[in-house]
Order: structure tokens, then sequence, then C-alpha cells
DNA sequence: GCTCATTTAAAACGACTGTTTGAATTTGTT
DNA sequence: AACAAATTCAAACAGTCGTTTTAAATGAGC
């Protein structure tokens, strides 16, 4: 039938021309739905949702137009299925591994305590296991989702907090058991402060390099950046509570 | 000339619906300018920038659509203005604020150390005096700012970057005096966490409302929110640093 | 052979975007 | 009153947007 088999591939194969050294397998190899997952993830990333268009992924993973809403459906449709591809798995690794340290310590609770870096670590350690998953996207997914925390468009905001309903429920729980003496409501928003603060931090917008003018390069990495973060949380999490007279400890002046 | 000169004013007067009890005289009693500032404030934050269209601004504001380009330029420009219009003076009273704290502490470093909390409440008694201040957009604002800082469009991250440059160079010093224990890199990287907590409760995106679901309606207000937030972040400030061996405390099974 | 899901191609759809234009109008100053 | 500057107005500009539709290929499985 075909003469000479030539599938039309095209030429250009790098999406941003950022890691342009191993992106030829990056987007070739794969089939057309997760080239443009691919693709749509980097790019969501650098400009947003709004702000990127159908057309600039498709043209950037090297496939049709028509292809995008034939897979996906919708421009929205795609933008929550670059989600569940990743976040969905590190979240439910988050609570098998909060699970397994659940058990440890019932085993033993001297030398397995559920402590708060205990539990920070169930947080943290599949999200560093994501940084440091380099060919796949994972560290363009970070921060990726650091910024869908912040956006205000509605079927984000939905979509994410029906993803986090149940991670959240648990490691609430969890909090609340290690912090005994910390009421459940104040919990509660110390949880909210640790995820603005690994949102936050995740996202590494370029104020990242106002604030932190130590690195060179890319010396610092995610890895590194989630290390320091983890015992500044702790030390919050820990903070005693102000009782009701300590409010005028605080901002008496304002 | 005019038969009747009759100024074709439209007739809806309100912005979002929302808070429309008083928005008729918030929104008319004032020159085009301001009314165009006012409903891009309100607009921004409740959109973003990508998504909130001129028209939609010059809508709510009940001007013409050209007044938006003849007053400011670009959207780009008028989006910069509705920042310098607020986070200006903001961060001068944070500096001015900073700066009397470390007067009174030279005078009597014994009675009025420059503690922790001292430095934390010359950055957030200027944000609750805004976020008081009813009758100006102050909520509106602080939401918006908060959404700003996640943005990935270059110009705003570079805006946002020099506005905070000078703010932020005093914060960091006045930090690492009071925490001399703790090395300045580090201090520079909580102070990042800092402001990516303070920003994050800030812009209260509905992922507030999934964590704490402790508010029935408003009652949670901003000051209230800083004030929890204040201890959590003093803390974490404090927070002992790890040394070089400290890293397998965290995540050494990851 | 045939079917059927997948993919490409090209074009068009209506709607919306930021910005500009030139005339009409208002405003402030003489 | 008259002139000049500032402001407002309706209309149009040249694009881009997400999405759909047409058609023609491709390739795997029964």
């Amino acid at each position: 039938m075909n003469t000479v088999a030539t599938p039309k591939i095209p030429q250009i194969s790098r999406i941003s021309g950022v890691a342009a050294t191993r992106s030829i397998e990056k987007i070739d190899a794969i089939d057309t739905k997760s080239r443009i997952l691919d693709a749509a993830e980097e790019l969501f990333m650098e400009h947003g949702f709004e702000a990127t268009s159908l057309r600039l992924i498709t043209t950037a993973a090297n496939v049709n137009l028509a292809a995008a809403n034939y897979h996906f459906g919708s421009k929205e449709e795609l933008f929550q299925a670059v989600f569940t591809r990743r976040l969905d798995p590190m979240n439910r690794d988050r609570v098998a591994l909060l699970t397994t340290y659940e058990a440890a310590a019932a085993v033993n609770p001297k030398t397995h305590a559920l402590t708060c870096e205990k539990i920070i670590s169930a947080m943290f350690i599949p999200a560093l296991k994501m940084a440091r998953d380099q060919e796949q996207g994972g560290k363009n997914f970070l921060r990726l989702l650091g910024r869908a925390y912040a956006d205000p468009a509605p079927f984000i905001r939905e979509f994410l907090s029906s993803q986090y309903a149940e991670m959240l429920g648990r490691f609430r729980a969890a909090f609340g058991r290690a912090l005994p003496h910390i009421p459940r409501e104040e919990v509660s928003w110390r949880l909210h402060f640790v995820m603005g603060a690994l949102s936050f931090t995740l996202a590494g917008t370029d104020v990242l390099k106002m604030i932190a003018q130590y690195h060179p390069n890319e010396v610092e990495n995610d890895e590194l950046l989630l290390k320091r973060l983890a015992p500044f949380l702790a030390a919050g999490l820990r903070a005693p509570v102000g009782s009701a007279g300590d409010e005028h400890q605080w901002f008496n002046d304002a």
C-alpha cells in the first residue's frame, strides 16, 4: 500500500527548547495522547491555563489541532487529565505511606512514634520522588501544581478540592493525634499554612530568585528545597497555641 | 447643540452583583480613572489577569471601552496601576514600622528587643490595616496580591520583584539580626516560606474552605487568619537548623 | 476482504480579544 | 463667549480563541 511508509513525522521534536538534550525520544516515542499530555503539562506550567492555547499545545506536541478535542473533549478536560495522570498516584502514595507509618507506630509506639516529622515525611516523600523523576515531567508538574493552587478559575478549584479531599482528611486526623494539646480547629489552619508554603515553594516563581539570591544556576533543586522547608513547618505545627489573652501579644497596636 | 443632553449613561451600576448594597455610590461617586481601577481590582481578583477582558472591566465600571487604554495605555499597565495604588503604600508602611521598632530597640534593647514576633508584626500590621479597610477594596486587593504571586506571566513576576525588592531586603536583614544562630542563607529561605504561607493565606481560594470547614459563613475574617498565622511562622523561623548529618532525619527512606 | 478506531489535514464557525481611530463632547481657562 | 485641551463615544481593526465539520488516510483485528 504505502510506497515508502514514511509516516509523515515532522522534524521538530522539542517542546520549548530548554531540555533539548533527549527530548527527541521524550516526544516522539509515545502515542498521540501522551504527547499532548506532555506538551500541555509543560506549557500550562509555563504560561498558565488561560494563556496557553490548544494550537500552542498541539504544535509543540507535533499533533493535529483536532486531536486534542478528539482525545480529551475540551480544553478543561485536557487540563484535568494532565493533573489526574500524576496527582492521583502521588496522593495515593501519600496516604499509603501514612498508613504504613501508622501501622508501625501501632506495633511499637516507643521506637516508631508518629511524630509531626513522620507525618510531614509522608507528605513530602512522594513529592520528592516526583521531583527526582527527571525522565517523567516531575518537576514541571510540581510547578504546575503549585500554580494551580492559586488559580481563580472555578473549575480548577473544584477539581483540586475533590482531588485533595481524602488525603487532607487523613493527614488532618494524623496531625490531630500527633498534636493532642492543639485544638482541632487550629490544626486545620496550620495544615492550611503547610499546604500554602509547600505549594508556593513548589511553584517556584521568579520571586524565589528575588528572595534567595544564593543560587548561581540551578543548584538549588527541589529536593534541597523541601529539606529546608520540612523543619520550618514542623516547628510551626508544634508552636504553642496562643490563648485568648495572647491576642494582645500580636498586633496590639495595629 | 445637543437636543436634550442625555449623556447616555447606562443603567447597570454594580460590579459583580455580590456586594450590591452600596455599590451604586461606590462606583458612580468617583472619576473615571478610579472607577476603572476599582472594577479592575475586583475582576482581576475574581478571574485572574488573562481571563479578565477590558470589556468586562469597562462595562462594570460604567465607562467606555477606550477609556481604559486612554488612561492607562495598555492592559498590562492597568494591571500594574492596580497594584501600585495599594502595594506601594503598604510596603512603605512596613518598612516605616520596622524602622520604628529598630529605633525603639536601639534605645532600650531590654524592653523593646527586636524579636521575630516584632518583625512579623511589622510585616502583618500594614496588611491587617488594609484587610480592615472595608470601604477601600482592601480585602479584594489582598486576595489579588496572593494570586499574583503565583501568576506565571513574566511581566507580573518582574513587576512584583521590583516592587518587593527593597522591603524584603530590609526584613531579611532584620530577621538575620534577630536570629544570629541561623545562617543567613537559611534565613533567606525561611523568609521565602513566610511569604509563601502569607500569600497563600491571603489569596483565600476555595481550597481554604476545603481544609478548614469550621467557618459557617464569613466569620473567619482575614484578621483572625493572620493572628493564627503569625505564631506558626514565628516558630518556624526559630526552628533549629538541621546540621549536615540531620538530613538523614528527613526523608532518609525516600 | 472488511470493519472500526485512530490520526491527519484543511477549513470554517461564531465569538471574543486588545488596541486604534476620528469625530463628538465635555471641561477648564481666558 | 470663544478657544483649546481633555475626555468620551461608537465603530472598526486585525487577530486569536475553542470547537466542529468535512474529507481522506492510516493501521490493527476479526
